[in-house]
DNA sequence: TTGTAGGCGTTATCAG
DNA sequence: CTGATAACGCCTACAA
């Protein structure tokens, strides 16, 4: 690959003004700068991201950590960075933490023998992020957050609202006349978690309703936990009438529960999701759920980053996106009061009917 | 962030021991070493992989170059890659082509200045990598195709064996009964639609069933292409009792389809994906789908990625990974043959009616 | 306006 | 076995 120094011989000039015309760093007379140009186009010079990331102490790379591309609400983010970064000529590269705050923490170590221009992470559970970050920032690098925030963030944030996201799902499904819910809520030390059931707990207390703790199930943010928390749900004595789950695959696994109860939904029970993820139209009913705008999350985190990258010092920008109800056909009005029909009493086996997991072929 | 000569300085040895002793490229005689080494312990010393990377022309990143990371099916080999390129110490830098060559080019040149030290590739429509490719390995980068192949491609490749997983789709719905078959193939330029439709016709010739090129409709590989291939397919005189989606996004289209005539799968039509996303057990009916392992073809591919960075200089690698077939309930036997609900007739104006993209909030 | 030269943090070669 | 020292390709004072 051709360097500055072999463009410079070519043009006939020296190599600091190869270097000038290149990156504008001084006026050029035309003549020189043509056949620098000239010289440049002709071998296809591109200068090389690591020396200049060398001696600028600072690449045009932007760490990417996410928990895990394979969570369908994730890759959204990461597509709405990508294009940003990519379209300011920044690379994204790309961190799994499986929520894995050891996982996370090594990432970061490593991420910064690169030199990159900021990170965007998505906090794993107990993130703890503000040494790295202070780190980092010392290094003239940006750390935004996204999704969820580690303990005591102080940085740049961007996130949906989440709260109001669920308060209006609950409102929705009270206002169809439930007045017994149940939530299966992700993990409590996730702040999108506690703040969606934030908003479940604010909607059933202006509506003057309480319901029992055992009616809120906390779980992890997959279809398991969903599966599992719903079959508690459902057999309990008094069982909800509807269900509002902290996210899509969390209602995806209750949707396979009722499958198994031979629940009808909405008819026996009615089921409300947060994220609305592509999937959520395909399930049997279609999926309501509170559409979260991820892709515009990435974008924004990415638009923030390098705003910084650039020079901006003001305060920690904390930007809250708007969510959107999306009603579809799982929720319905509650089933007549003696109509609940026992389920579980053969539920003892249950255990080892949990959904498989992806299957997987040497 | 400490450098190797402070960590000299520290140890009170000479900064060339130090670059020794940190990659065992001469053995230094114990006492030296712990005193190195305690320093390095003591504040937590990385080796700058730019440095490393200018002087060593090569980086441990690895380029991963794929159609969209939103699109379900890739972020498992995104996620293979990445466990196996972090397991030996590489990084991913993922870009997003959106199946346009024009982008996959850009992207292709402006990584390689950063010296990765391979690419794993999921090549565009139309993708022709023979040139970036060479020059990619003239500077002792490796080059490895992942689920699809370019033009000429001679390299390294890593594919599911498409043909005898639609093969075998296609034989079990043949053993249901069936003897009017559609498909709803992937884009005829890309070598796992070629290969699916392959394994398609080859199961219908060996049943000795024939079918008029009417049958075989070719569209992308989403959600909209099979919804608007399925109306086409269900409102032909004679319409096929059961299709072959290209995969499982064309599938759950052809699903909505299904949805807006009002015919029932399987009852009315029998349909079967191809991918086994996490998803095709939740939609109504769970979706019979051939699996394939997303995974292991991005493990697969950082490992030989990697192999080669190591020196392996063998002949090109062409790793088949095998399928297998899912059944769950889309698929049953053909309806009475006289029980043909005549459909369509109201759908002149389903143009409007496509299904909704991702909402999208402010 | 243009050129020169030092140095970013490493690695690798080559004396000692 | 250890220590200088010269690149790697680029940027940026500073000098001309």
């Amino acid at each position: 690959m051709a360097n500055m120094k072999q463009i410079a011989k070519m043009a006939g000039v020296s190599l600091g003004t190869v270097s000038h015309v290149v990156n504008g760093s001084a006026t050029v007379r035309e003549p020189l700068r043509k056949r620098v140009m000239d010289a440049v186009e002709r071998v296809g010079y591109q200068p090389s991201q690591l020396a200049r990331g060398l001696r600028r102490d600072k690449t045009n790379m932007i760490g990417m950590v996410i928990p895990d591309v394979t969570n369908p609400f994730f890759p959204a983010v990461v597509r709405g960075a990508e294009d940003i970064a990519f379209a300011n000529g920044y690379r994204l590269m790309l961190c799994n933490t499986d929520n894995d705050h050891a996982k996370e923490i090594a990432h970061l170590n490593e991420l910064r023998t690169y030199l990159p221009s900021g990170l965007i992470v998505i906090p794993s559970n107990f993130s703890d992020l503000t040494a790295q970050a202070a780190s980092y920032r010392k290094a003239g690098a940006a750390v935004v957050c996204v999704d969820r925030l580690p303990r005591d963030w102080n940085g740049d944030t961007v996130t949906a609202d989440n709260e109001t996201g669920a308060y209006e799902a609950t409102s929705y499904v009270l206002r169809q006349g439930h007045t017994r819910l149940g939530m299966i809520s992700g993990p409590g030390n996730l702040t999108n978690a506690q703040n969606r059931l934030k908003g479940f707990k604010r909607a059933l207390q202006e509506s003057r309703i309480h319901i029992g703790p055992e009616y809120v199930q906390e779980t992890s943010f997959d279809k398991h936990g969903g599966y599992t928390k719903a079959l508690l749900l459902l057999r309990m004595i008094g069982r909800p009438t509807a269900i509002f789950a902290g996210n899509d695959m969390i209602a995806f696994g209750a949707l396979l529960a009722f499958r198994e109860l031979g629940l009808k939904c909405p008819e026996d029970v009615s089921l409300i999701g947060f994220d609305d993820l592509e999937l959520a139209e395909m399930t049997s009913p279609p999926l309501s759920s509170v559409s979260q705008p991820g892709y515009q999350m990435g974008t924004a985190a990415a638009q923030i980053l390098i705003d910084r990258v650039r020079g901006d010092h003001g305060p920690p920008e904390h930007i809250v996106l708007e969510t959107a109800l999306k009603i579809r056909d799982s929720v319905g009005v509650p089933p007549a009061e003696n109509s609940e029909r026992v389920v579980g009493a053969m539920g003892a086996t249950s255990e080892s009917r949990t959904p498989r997991r992806r299957a997987s072929t040497p």
